[in-house]
DNA sequence: GCTTGACTTAGACATTGTCCATTGTAGGAT
DNA sequence: ATCCTACAATGGACAATGTCTAAGTCAAGC
């Protein structure tokens, strides 16, 4: 069930209450919660876990490379437990909602050498943006 | 010499002295400035100048679609006085120096229509993430 | 040179995130 | 089973970025 938990679980991670309510609060397809929906959820199943702690434990997995930081706007960080089927993001304009998207194509490909100014280019993220079906029919 | 201010003028927008201030400085290529920096900019050449002046027209330069709101990163937003041809960014994880890049292809295209969820997409921005060469070296 | 509505200001406030000293506890050692 | 100890959690202060408001100021047209 808790694909995430499992993970952590095999990589000797110390486990406690409050990093297990984290990692099934974040568990899931197309989940991209901010770090404050994490911890609002979390409080729901433990409710003396603090802010501090949910911030902690989402660098933490993080660092583990178990969970992605998406930045879909300028507002907060959000976290994405799929991490290892590598994915960008299709994000509605109007409400934030978002979708995991697998493009096709290799946009490293595409930059030539010229356009890269002696950077070593390690990576690349693609960020769709539109309107989706339930804005555009509200609108 | 200043491609900003011109385009500006000619849309009738009122003229004030910090407003000009604002779009001199963040006026040239690659120039990708946080609204701290532009407002630390002004300052020195207009002492009164305010941040919330700074970042209301910084807001308005955005709507009036001359200037881009870019976020590489997840703290402050940069401004890009380039907004007539399209472009994206590469910026270096280490010092966060970013260079405008114009890769072929159409990442647009890429995205199927059964990766759709049914958006209506309008846009894509694509981040390439590397080490820039001077940062490698001290590396 | 007036008038007026738009612009600017200073600072309070909001949101998101980080840090630190203290307290608690998971998991191995006995 | 219990004890130890390093690691984790807590909560509250602090920091960075951005927004809002009420009052004063000014650009541009008449």
């Amino acid at each position: 069930m808790s694909d995430l938990l499992e993970r952590l679980r095999g990589r000797g991670w110390r486990m406690t209450a409050q990093r297990r309510v984290v990692a099934e609060v974040l568990d899931g397809d197309h989940v991209h919660l901010t770090a404050d929906e994490v911890h609002a959820r979390a409080v729901s199943r433990l409710p003396e876990i603090s802010r501090a702690t949910v911030y902690n434990t989402l660098g933490e997995m993080v660092s583990l490379g178990e969970v992605l930081e998406v930045s879909t706007d300028r507002r907060a960080k959000r976290y994405d437990p799929n991490a290892h089927r590598p994915h960008h993001h299709l994000v509605c304009a109007q409400c934030g909602a978002i979708r995991d998207v697998h493009p096709a194509g290799n946009p490293l490909a595409d930059l030539p050498t010229d356009e890269r100014y002696g950077f070593m280019v390690s990576g690349v993220e693609v960020t769709y943006r539109g309107t989706c079906p339930n804005c555009a029919a509200t609108a």
